[in-house]
DNA sequence: CTCTTCGTGTCAGTCTTCTGACACGGGTCA
DNA sequence: TGACCCGTGTCAGAAGACTGACACGAAGAG
């Protein structure tokens, strides 16, 4: 099974690990979410805008890792919900400014909250030491990969 | 934008961190991978297949992530293809054994040397100490997160 | 033996996300 | 000034994955 020698083996595979990690993490989140009527990338949206008040479609797009076709979908669900508010005319350019509604930033509140528990869950049983290592390891790979990508 | 205090800080949050390596390592594999007509799934199925021969197709699911519906439409599509077989009648209960045919294996062979690259960029600046921490961390996070989910 | 429970393969429909394409505004540079 | 390139918002279609549901075989409890 493992010992062919020539591929990539799943059982000490990071990149296995890290996929299965995030797939864990999503289920997780998608779990107490659902309560809530929230998806993933619905609390992803709502939680960039609360940090970053005024990000346009596609700086949400980049901050939530999907396409800004998909963000521009996921933002008109939110507006209709009337959780986000974005201008009817561009102040420059073409780039329409997004900001949580009070209502939008109450329901934020209720999935921070189930959220977090979530990721104190997952940190529980490491270390300070470890959490900072692995903080510094992550962004590590993130790092060698995109410069990868761009020189590519 | 991040002294608010309530919130989960998306700069020095694990779980976001999380879900960026593991977009950009997504991204970095379907890179190489569209030059041979494969996508991740694909090839996870396939590298599975060639580390476990006979997983049946709801196995296969559960290694790779997705539903056992999704895996079954991917495994027509393999089968299709030439690329796996499975048996007409199941040997026992309704459990169908897959199978990598030659051609099936030939394909998987230059996709293995294509993601290995990735992966090995992806560790490039680590050291053996730092990628053992990170696979023993990342462990430590999808066992937190199962237990939990299973107590809840 | 019978009943219940569990896991499995599969069909159907829906939803999300993606790729491709277009027009538009702003900045750079000749 | 005009040409060019880049980033943006958006429309349209396609691909992928998901949820819900069904029937069937195996394993265990009674």
């Amino acid at each position: 099974m493992s010992q062919d020698g020539a591929g990539v083996d799943l059982e000490t595979s990071l990149g296995y690990l890290l996929k299965e990690a995030s797939s864990v993490l999503r289920s997780a989140m998608e779990e107490v979410l659902r309560p809530l009527g929230m998806s993933v990338t619905h609390y992803s949206c709502l939680e960039l805008l609360a940090q970053r008040p005024g990000l346009s479609n596609s700086e949400l797009a980049r901050g939530t890792f999907v396409t800004r076709q998909s963000m521009n979908v996921l933002l008109r669900t939110l507006e209709r919900a009337g959780h986000v508010t974005r201008p009817a005319e561009a102040p420059v350019g073409k780039v329409l400014p997004a900001r949580l509604t009070p209502r939008g930033r109450r329901k934020l509140e209720k999935a921070t909250v189930a959220v977090r528990s979530v990721e104190i869950r997952m940190l529980a049983g490491l270390t300070e030491t470890e959490q900072s290592g692995a903080f510094r390891i992550l962004q590590s790979m993130i790092h060698s990969l995109r410069d990868g990508n761009a020189g590519a």
